[in-house]
DNA sequence: AATTATTTGCAACAATGTTGCATTCGAATA
DNA sequence: TATTCGAATGCAACATTGTTGCAAATAATT
């Protein structure tokens, strides 16, 4: 448990700290998406907001976690699953926002459908942001 | 030109003002979006920032123009095409962000593709954001 | 246990977004 | 066209969110 976060850090050459294990257990105790917002008080205030800060920009670029994109201008981060964490980028995320309850969904183990784009674009990555009624608050 | 601009405000119910004609005026002729900071140095802060708040909260209400969700916490605005400024309201759309140059196509003209979601969940709305390099930057 | 490199917290700052209120302006009416 | 009334604007003050430099603390390495 403990030990399995410390491994993630540890396959990722991060340094195992107080802030980061709390944060990735977080991560891994929530299978929605948090927001910068939601982990200062989910620790309660322990960690500085600019540690946070640090802390999930370190964990993007390592692959640990990726954003989510919004409309309303709040960044999320979700745990990537699988192939993220050996190293491998992600290029498609489906993800669901739920508009009663604002929970994001990670929907890994849904296919990105294929989006044919005019001539003289190059796709890299893409995003689905689907949004509705989840299943708690149906 | 202008009077256009008067019209596609007077269906909406909106009174006819100077930045919310200029505003509108830049949509028009930008075929990408537009952030809050574009419109601000495009009108040589002629407006209050509050303003143009203001004025991009009206719009999507009225649904003259829509948000594009992005990972990087920059919200953007686009104009909503035909069915959008008679008043019907889209429920998808696809943007294409370059990451050269960072211009965001609206691509009106792609159909979403259907994402299959688990049992439970409702689909209001889908957004599709593609990013990789554009015509201009290949 | 000592050294070194990294991470953290603090402070200060910058950018972004929000709210209340007085003034100004647009639209409708006479 | 002048008047009236509701809506929009600008200002000020504030709240939130994100960034940077630097000294102190901490983790990893020897």
């Amino acid at each position: 448990m403990k030990n399995e976060i410390a491994e993630i850090l540890k396959r990722n050459q991060l340094s195992v700290t107080g802030s980061r294990t709390k944060i990735l257990e977080l991560f891994q105790e929530t299978n929605g998406a948090l927001a910068h917002a939601d982990i200062e008080k989910k620790t309660d205030e322990t960690y500085d907001r600019v540690t946070i800060y640090r802390t999930l920009q370190t964990f993007v670029e390592k692959g640990i976690i990726h954003t989510i994109p919004t409309a309303d201008n709040s960044v999320r981060y979700a745990l990537c699953k699988d192939e993220c964490t050996t190293g491998h980028h992600h290029d498609n995320h489906v993800h669901f926002i739920c508009d009663d309850c604002g929970t994001t969904y990670c929907l890994d183990n849904i296919t990105v459908p294929e989006v044919i784009l005019p001539k003289g674009f190059t796709q890299k990555r893409a995003d689905v942001i689907v949004s509705g009624i989840c299943k708690n608050c149906e």
